[in-house]
This record gives structure tokens, sequence and C-alpha cells, in this order.
DNA sequence: CGCCTAGGTTAACGACCGCTAACGGCCCTG
DNA sequence: CAGGGCCGTTAGCGGTCGTTAACCTAGGCG
């Protein structure tokens, strides 16, 4: 294993309770003193691990879409040549992650515009790639549906998952397979 | 009619200029000036009208939450009996709410933490009425599944339909009608 | 031992922001 | 025509926030 760590490293203790407070009070909402405090260092500590507040938004956004767009790089390539399979596991594994980082969820398409112009534009560019692992794989499978109405589709479901956050889970198990069982309704519902 | 109104009233326009602030860049991220600017006043001008930003929010949010709520309960008193056809008409009237105050969709769930505690009270009570509308349509069509999975469910067809703000539309009525679709398609793989 | 680096601390600055104060013009009404 | 709301304006206050500066301490190392 290459990125995984047993014990967090101080910076990555930061991220994730900066990412808990951007996703509970919104990026403006949180001073820098909160974060410090969660990490129990103070305020200006934060200086010696980032360049600055926007610096950690950046880093936790690209970071979720690299991580988002490499999954399903990897799905893809795992269950080649059948889509249904290919759908099936993209659904899973973004299923997986809003389960898991509700918060990343959150910010993920809440704070995009605080972003300085360079970094959004390369979040941009990582959803717009991500999105079109998706899209071509449902167009295998509706061939009659044109791609507009794909996308759309696509955006659509990605929102009935990324719901996850509004609700207190009745069972991890149990969301897991209604959230599954519900895409899979909606994609079913494109070409009929 | 007794709300609508030909030409709209200053107050109107600052709401709905601060919608659109608001929705774009966060509550915390648009400064009065702006929204001054917005509407051809400038900073201080808006306290003729409002008591303070908070106050346009609280109002902007209790609004949303009031309409859709009237709406929805006008919508099961029409089609009384039919829990099908109550459906139906909820979800219609779900997506011409999206498709026409994407801004206000975007508020609806996005900025709810920063109002006072008794206006946010007042809006999650609000909130919780309409969900128990979809509840109890879908526990009739759906007999078999527990409560709070079908919560869950409808929690998540709401964050199907309110995906709109994330997309470029392909034309008004093949949006709607699209997703409509798509949120027929997840319930119906609620009992499957 | 002496020194450098890593990772903290507190103080303070400059900018911004929400809001109030004080003021003025327009228009309607008696 | 006098007066009073209504609806603006500008000036400025008080607080907060992101960031920098200056300083301190512990630990590894030649």
């Amino acid at each position: 294993m290459s990125t995984s760590a047993a014990a967090p490293t101080r910076r990555e203790q930061i991220l994730s309770e900066a990412a808990r407070l951007f996703a509970e009070r919104g990026f403006h909402g949180v001073g820098v003193d909160e974060i410090g405090a969660a990490v129990g260092i103070s305020g200006p500590g934060l200086y010696r691990h980032f360049a600055g507040k926007d610096a950690m938004l950046a880093e936790l956004l690209v970071g979720i879409s690299e991580r988002l767009l490499t999954g399903g790089r990897r799905r893809v390539e795992e269950a080649d040549g059948d889509p249904a399979a290919v759908l099936a596991s993209l659904i899973d594994g973004h299923i997986d992650f809003a389960l898991d980082d509700r918060a990343l969820i959150t910010l993920h398409d809440r704070e995009l515009d605080r972003l300085r112009d360079a970094d959004r534009k390369l979040v941009r560019q990582l959803q717009r790639q991500y999105v079109e692992l998706w899209v071509a794989v449902v167009r295998e499978l509706h061939p009659g549906v044109g791609e507009a109405e794909v996308r759309v589709a696509v955006h659509a479901v990605f929102g009935l998952l990324n719901s996850t956050p509004h609700l207190g889970t009745p069972g991890r198990e149990a969301t897991e397979s209604l959230l599954r069982r519900l895409a899979h309704g909606a994609f079913r519902a494109l070409s009929a």
C-alpha cells in the first residue's frame, strides 16, 4: 500500500477537521482559529502546514476529485467488456464514497466556487472526466437515448447518491443496498 | 389571485437578487453592498426593507418551505384516494419548483444552518411536514417497506430532483420529462 | 556542546463587513 | 403650502478574520 498510513500525520488531521467544519458551516463560516482548535493547536500555527485557508480547501477538493476519478477508472478496467457490470461497480464505488466521506461529498459540490481559478479549473476537469466514465457506460446500455439526456441522468443519480448527508442512516448495510436499488431503478427508467 | 403581483415590489426585487447571490457565492460570501448594487441602490439602503442580512435569508427559506408544503398539501387533496396519482402529482410539482427556482432549491439545503434558532426550527418543521406528505403516499404504494427506508428513499429522490442546478438544461420540456421518469423509476425499485 | 530545523506560541496589522447615525429629497395629503 | 412618511444617500464605528512578524522550545546531529 502506498498512500495509507497507520497514524494520521498532522497535515491529515488538519485536512480531516477542516473538511468537517467546512461542511458544517461553510468555507466562509469557519475561522482558522476554529480549525486550529479542532486539532489542538491554535490559529496561525496552521501556517506551518498550509499556505493559507484557501490551500486547505483546494487540497481537499482536488483530492476528492482525484480519488473519485482514479477509483472509477480502476472499476471500468476491472469489469471491462460488460457494461452492466461496469455500471454496477461504479454505483457501488460511489455509494461507498458517499457513505464514508459525507463531509467531502458535501464540499464537493458546495464550495467549488471558493477556489482560485487554476484550482477550480483542475477540479472541474477531474469531475468532467469522472462524469464521462459514467456517460460512456450508460450510453452503451441505452443506445437509443441522446447524450445530453444521459448526462442529465448521470448528474441526477449523483444527486440521489449524494443525498446521504441529509439523512440519519438506519444501518450502513441497509442504506447501501437501498441506494443501490434506487440508482439502478432510475437508470432502468431511462429508455422505458 | 391574492399574492401574485404584476410588477415586483422593491422587497421582492431584493429577495430575488439576494437568492441568486447567496446561491452563487454562499451567504457569508455576499456582502450587503453587493445585494444593494444588484437592485440599483447601495449598501445600507437595504435596511429600509429588511432588519438585516439574516432576515433576508430567513424570509427566503421560510418562504420556500411554506410554498413547497402548501403546494404539496393541495396536490394531495386534489388527487385524494389514488396514491399513484398523488405521488405523480407531488413529483411533477417538485420538478416544476426545482426548474423554476434553482437558486432557492440550492439555498434550501445549503444555508439552513445560518439561520437564527427560531427560524431554523420553523423551516425544519415545514420541511419535515413536506417529507411526511411523500412518506405517507409512498408507504401506501409500497406496504412491505419499512418507514425508515421509505424516508431515505424520499430524501434520495429529492436529491435526484434537486440536481438541476448542476446541469445546463437541454430544453425545459425534455428535462422535465426525463426527471419524472427517473424519479418514478427510483420509487418503482423500492420494493423490487 | 552548539546549532539548525520543525512546529509551536502571542501580538498585531490591515482589510472587510454588518450595521447605525445623520441627513436629504420626493410625494402625498390636510 | 406645511408637514410627515418613505426611501434613499454618505460617513463612520466596532468587531471579526486571514495573515504576518517575532519569538520560543524540544530534538536530532556533527
